[in-house]
DNA sequence: AGCACGCCGACT
DNA sequence: GTCGGCGTGCTC
């Protein structure tokens, strides 16, 4: 090394070669270590990109000569570094993507396009020396004088004054001009901590609570609280505990979880400010969240799938409540598992982390039973509670109207002649499912999506006058004939939430019936306040997967589920898993407070295994079932899976790239069989043609994590540079969670 | 991924 | 005669 030219930058960049790229440092700086992790501008061809330096060293041979240097330096000590550098590298192998890449996906927007880190200072109020002595002029017990009473006691900060004081933004303008109040800058870490005690702890939860008090170092733990046990007051006593500790907290939740409501909660009781993270966010905002994090002021973070590549200088805890909900995972980009990937954080971090649920996934049981995770149980429901009574609705043979059996309705009467409020949740949204013309049988088809034996039917929307496809978003208005035989005779089949929306209204006009989907409620806090608007007077509540979670509805007393037999027998191996979680979820949401709850399942298969085992004996028993099945089958999580997925505009590229994968994908000659990825495919996807493109796949099945990477390791190089590649769009799905 | 370079159809 | 279609190939 004595000739050794001088170390250049190796440079990682949003492209999807699996290598880095060398530069020069820029004139004047020798590269060290000390520059891993710090963003770089670097022209790449014509243009100019933003990357990271993941390594100095020498140049690769291939770099020689062409070797540029980097045009600027973005920051001035290391953004990735640390834990969060390693454990996106990890992520990078995990997923056989390109580094560049999956840092471009943990990095706030703005910090991708190379802004510098945002200032993160909270403002806080005081009360000036003349306010203190104007105070007592002040009208008794108006907004200025409970603000400047609120603020005597101390500076407050933004956060902590919108807690306490309504409107106290006009009331602080008006002492500001006055010269009586003023604003300050502050580190957020500065603002003390001021929680609020929460109820007392049932022996249970006081378990729990005590386990997570124990922990020391790395220990997820499985929380298994069926709904209304409290999950989240223990959730909120963890918190507690590691900012007293003086730890970061950091708390996962699904999509459709981040409620105001649950922010509430947490701003209310952990005194602290609760900095909230989820798509709705602008790309300042979020930025700001991330700095906030990565300076140790924020201490709780709130947020969705991307919160989990939140920088966590000071971890003490990370929390994923419900645990087993697909919106965790990916789709598209990096394809990556934020529960999955919160545990190699927590390990790394050597933090505790707590996954929580009413029903876990497979996975998750599966580990808590292997020993690999702590096991945590919440078996009661809090305070008066009780579970719901659960009957299934035979409607095979039986009259039905939109869908609805005249035993179900007979109990929506019922239930709202007792006062109560009623949920029918059903998972398909528009008027009906189909257009189906009575004199000839045709149907109302995409033309861009196609299904094995013939094309996608048209979910019909507004009465019947527009048709949609819920899989591309195609949209046409319907035919006012048959266009195969002209009959007037088109008639929409089955029933959707906007139908049954027309037919409880109707039949129940002296309540008022709300339908929530996507079509419904748009805005974000448009469903907070059309059930502000309901109140706890009657009412029906019709809807889709939206109100399985989320907002307490206290004065439910009958849930009605309708159409759930297309998930008893889907293909996916994951179906049933997914039924029974949503049906748990959806019971759940009735009598979770004053009143005893019913829950009617209506059925044409009253005798299936599932929904038997699911009453009798609740999701554990369902667990123990599948579980076994899982493991007869040999599928996860008594095996591993990666998909490999690829599509075009045309039919033949994306079998033949699948082919020449597969190839490269095989155990080569003499491997032991019992350690191996078995390859099935490539095939078709289940729908293989979707707003116009043709889609096919190919999926590993390895009875070993290390043999599913092995493969991987080998092959995914050379998947890149086959010619067939060109000709695609692919993409790698390691653990995938839909096999669509 | 972009973006250029490079060879074949309908337009002023 | 040119503008432009997207196949192919490269970027330190």
């Amino acid at each position: 090394m004595s000739d050794a030219l001088p170390p250049v930058f190796q440079v990682a960049l949003p492209l999807p070669p699996l290598r880095l790229f060398d530069y020069a440092p820029p004139p004047g700086h020798a590269a060290g270590d000390d520059d891993v992790g710090r963003r770089v501008r670097v022209p790449f061809g014509p243009r100019e990109l933003v990357g990271v330096v993941a390594g100095v060293g020498p140049a690769e041979p291939a770099s020689e000569g062409r070797l540029r240097p980097v045009h600027a330096l973005l920051d001035g000590t290391p953004l990735l570094h640390g834990e969060l550098l390693a454990s996106l590298q990890w992520l990078a192998r995990y997923t056989h993507a390109p580094l560049g890449e999956v840092l471009a996906t943990a990095l706030p927007a703005a910090l991708r396009r190379g802004e510098p880190l945002p200032d993160t200072h909270a403002w806080a109020w005081r009360l000036t020396e003349a306010g203190a002595t104007a105070l007592p002029g002040l009208r008794q017990g108006s907004r200025p004088r409970r603000l400047a009473e609120l603020l005597s006691a101390g500076d407050r900060d933004e956060d902590g004054l919108a807690a306490q004081l309504d409107d106290w933004r006009t009331a602080a303008r008006a002492l500001e001009k006055r010269g009586l109040v003023e604003r300050i800058a502050v580190p957020a870490s500065q603002l003390a901590p001021d929680p609020r005690p929460g109820p007392e702890p049932n022996g249970e939860q006081r378990e729990a609570i005590e386990a997570l008090r124990a922990a020391r170092g790395f220990a997820p733990m499985l929380l298994d609280g069926v709904t209304g046990s409290g999950k989240t007051e223990v959730y909120l006593q963890a918190i507690a505990d590691c900012l007293a500790r003086g730890r970061q907290a950091l708390v996962l939740v699904p999509e459709i979880g981040l409620t105001p409501q649950l922010l509430g909660r947490f701003r209310a009781r952990l005194g602290v400010p609760v900095h909230a993270t989820h798509s709705g966010l602008n790309d300042g905002e979020r930025a700001r969240t991330w700095a906030a994090a990565w300076r140790g002021e924020a201490r709780v973070v709130v947020g969705t799938r991307s919160a989990v590549f939140t920088p966590l200088p000071e971890a003490g805890l990370i929390v994923i409540d419900e645990e087993h909900d697909g919106s965790y995972k990916q789709q598209d980009g990096i394809r990556y598992h934020a529960r999955d990937f919160a545990l190699v954080r927590g390990k790394a971090l050597d933090v505790p982390v707590l996954l929580g649920s009413a029903t876990p996934s497979l996975e998750s049981l599966y580990n808590a039973g292997a020993g690999r995770y702590g096991y945590l149980r919440l078996s009661r429901r809090a305070g008066a509670a009780r579970p719901p009574a659960v009957r299934v609705v035979d409607v095979r043979k039986r009259a039905l109207e939109a869908g609805l059996s005249l035993q179900m309705l007979d109990a929506i009467r019922a239930a709202l002649d007792g006062g109560g409020q009623v949920l029918v949740f059903r998972n398909r949204r528009g008027y009906a499912p189909v257009l189906l013309c009575h004199d000839c049988g045709w149907s109302a088809q995409c033309p861009r999506c196609s299904a094995p034996e013939q094309g996608r039917p048209m979910t019909v929307h507004a009465q019947g006058r527009r048709l949609q496809c819920h899989h591309c978003g195609h949209r046409r208005s319907a035919p006012p004939a048959c266009p195969d035989c002209a009959s007037l005779g088109l008639q929409p089949q089955g029933a959707g939430t906007e139908r049954i929306e027309e037919v409880l209204a109707a039949r129940f006009s002296d309540v008022p019936v709300l339908r929530i989907d996507r079509g419904s409620t748009q805005r974000r806090d448009a469903l907070a306040r059309l059930l502000g608007e309901l109140g706890d007077r009657p009412g029906i509540l019709i809807g889709t997967q939206m109100l399985a979670k989320g907002h307490d509805l206290p004065d439910l007393s009958l849930v009605c589920v309708v159409g759930v037999d297309e998930g008893l027998f889907s293909a996916d191996f994951r179906a049933h898993e997914k039924l029974a979680q949503l049906l748990i979820q959806v019971a759940g949401r009735a009598g979770r407070a004053h009143r005893a709850g019913e829950v009617l399942l209506q059925t044409h298969h009253p005798d299936h295994p599932l929904l038997a085992t699911l009453i009798d004996g609740g999701y554990p028993a369902f667990a123990g079932d599948e579980m076994a099945q899982r493991e007869a089958a040999g599928f996860p999580p008594y095996a591993h899976m990666a998909m490999l997925r690829a599509e075009s505009q045309h039919a033949e590229p994306p079998m033949a790239f699948l082919h020449a994968a597969r190839r490269l994908l095989e155990p080569p000659r003499g491997a032991p069989d019992a350690d191996v990825a078995s390859l099935s495919g490539p095939m078709p996807a289940p729908m293989p043609r979707r707003a116009g493109v043709y889609r096919a796949q190919l999926l590993l099945l390895a009875p070993s994590r290390r043999a599913l990477h092995a493969a991987l390791a080998r092959a995914v190089p050379a998947i890149h540079t086959l010619p067939e590649a060109r000709k695609v769009r692919w993409s790698l799905d390691v653990d995938p969670v839909d096999l669509y």
